[in-house]
DNA sequence: AAACAATGTTTCGCGGACGCCACGATCACA
DNA sequence: TGTGATCGTGGCGTCCGCGAAACATTGTTT
């Protein structure tokens, strides 16, 4: 499980180091390497076990239905496995550095089963519009809208 | 269950004594730290079981709605294992004082389940407009318009 | 063969974290 | 009312973990 905020920095290259109490539950046996996944926003994450079920799902979905199609492709297409190097540190592909809008700053955040690495800007923009709607959401999960 | 409220003073490092008679029960039997959790306005601290099972109805949730997932980050990135030293003090974390506008002085509330931390001016400021609406709260609650 | 790109390695320095101790105020109890 | 114990505060001081940047090495491409 992650928890936390953490403030890092990119290289000019685009690598970047997991924080420290990350790396052990990020790399597991080492079996197989972590995976780094975009997002609509964001990248994530995973260890490999945890992203290999999620992928599960996805190829699961009906092949008929376009929009399941979509998402496959979305995800198959922005998805790479991406080792930690001896030093802790995943090296960021450019094309999802730009999707994320990644520059020198990010941020790494722990949500619970996988790790998000955001622009500090989007980040907080995000953040203050999630506490911001958060009572109503609590309201309407609480319903049991969803679920 | 805590009770009572204390005045307490953070150090320039962020730490923060917790106030006696709330240790034995905040840290339990000592197997897992107490979580301290990121709240709207406030931080609030939990002895681990009571965290956990919090935790567990996030994970629960489904990672398909984006309500859901805004909540699962918002905590998840907002909490942070939090051990009690060997003086009876934790350290918050800075990016939690930061959003908890925490400075010297702090209110340490008991919340029967969880500890709160807070401004004072906050503290104040938000007992007051529950005074004002209580009439109203209980209202709303007796008609079982929440829960 | 030269230049660039990619990956691996080393070092440095900041600051986070922790432990200890001493002062002081408050509370309890005699 | 006095005395003692408890508990919070804060102030050092030190340590070392960790991240960041610079450096070295390898490999690849034309």
């Amino acid at each position: 499980m992650f928890r936390g905020r953490h403030d890092h920095t990119m290289d000019v290259k685009g690598r970047l180091s997991i924080p420290r109490v990350f790396r052990g539950e990020l790399v597991g046996d080492g079996e197989s390497p972590p995976m780094l996944v975009n997002e609509k926003d964001h990248l994530a994450l995973f260890p490999a076990n945890v992203w290999s079920a999620e992928e599960q799902r996805l190829m699961e979905m009906s092949s008929l239905d376009p929009d399941a199609q979509r998402l496959r492709r979305f995800y198959a297409t922005g998805s790479v496995p991406c080792p930690v190097d001896s030093q802790g540190r995943i090296l960021v592909p450019g094309f999802l550095r730009d999707h994320a809008g990644l520059e020198k700053n990010v941020i790494v955040a722990g949500v619970l089963e996988r790790i998000e690495i955001w622009s500090p800007s989007r980040f907080e923009q995000g953040q203050t519009t999630t506490v911001h709607g958060l009572e109503d959401i609590k309201r309407s999960i609480n319903q049991g809208v969803r679920s």
